[in-house]
DNA sequence: ATGATTATTTGACTTAGGTCAAATTTTCGC
DNA sequence: GCGAAAATTTGACCTAAGTCAAATAATCAT
């Protein structure tokens, strides 16, 4: 089922219960939640991508994160209960679900080691790296609540590389 | 399969493939990786505690991180090649294999959390409330290895706190 | 028990990165 | 294009936590 958000508009927010995958397929989404009034943004997609409160969906709670149209913004909604009837059905498309799961873990595994092992600038010459994209197409607020630096911090680090 | 080690010895080292999971039955053992010489704990395994290396389990590729027993250790080793030929057999048991990785995926992203959210004392006062035993049965080189402090700042924090 | 090894604590100093404030640049509505 | 609002940069200062070194304390083998 398709749906189109308008720029800064919230597919979810904290409260609501995630009862479904989002598929992105035009504009970019973030998930992000407050602590302190800070906010710190853990996801970024683009095209293709699949958003998803893991904990909120897994163990049916209410979410504590926002997932926020970043631009204009075209999704298919994959819901839940569809899909955990097709799941019973056919143990392809629940191997599939699996291997999503999987990646997933995969991905906060390695995330969490880039933030156990890297200063700032290491976080953010790896991000230039292997996300290019982000650094590219969003702002330097998000991108530094997604490094988990101060925006002020962030844009020194852009000046030292620079300047070399 | 059941299996002991000696304390200190290792269950997985890098370079291995990780093809099965480990059933902690007795005793201790940990998750570790090496950086710049630096040992970080990654995971802490007590009874009934499961021990995998995941990206190595999943991409069927060469580990990067130690399993090693802490204490002398008794283990079931489940055997991934008879795990997979059980799984296609019976969806239950694939259910369960998700459910676990959802609740690992789950974990990591709380984790995950903890660093972006708290500081080196609120790591610790958290890790006290939530596994006491890890606080009260391994050495403060351990446990400071996977706050991710040094061991003279995890030393300053518990003296502070008992001074209170 | 005693000396040796290992673990923990304490002290002095350094540094990455945070905060607050001001300056500058960019973006956008009209 | 122009002024206002928002985003980014720069500066000054502060603090959490790291490093290195030395002092205690605990553990272990003989």
């Amino acid at each position: 089922m398709n749906k189109k958000f308008t720029k800064g508009s919230c597919l979810l927010k904290p409260g609501q219960i995630c009862t479904s995958h989002i598929l992105v397929k035009k504009g970019i989404a973030r998930k992000f939640y407050k602590h302190n009034d800070k906010e710190i943004t853990t996801e970024i997609y683009f095209h293709d991508d699949v958003a998803v409160s893991l904990d909120s969906y897994i163990m049916r709670k209410p979410a504590d994160v926002y997932i926020e149209a970043l631009t204009e913004l075209e999704v298919t909604i994959i819901d839940y209960s569809r899909f955990l009837d097709v799941k019973t059905k056919y143990a392809e498309v629940m191997m599939l679900d699996k291997i999503f799961i999987e990646y997933y873990a995969v991905w906060f595994e390695q995330r969490l080691k880039e933030f156990q092992t890297m200063d700032a600038s290491q976080r953010y010459l790896n991000l230039l790296e292997k996300e290019p994209k982000i650094i590219q197409q969003l702002s330097v607020t998000i991108i530094a609540s997604y490094l988990n630096v101060s925006l002020e911090t962030l844009s020194r680090i852009r000046s030292k590389i620079t300047r070399k």
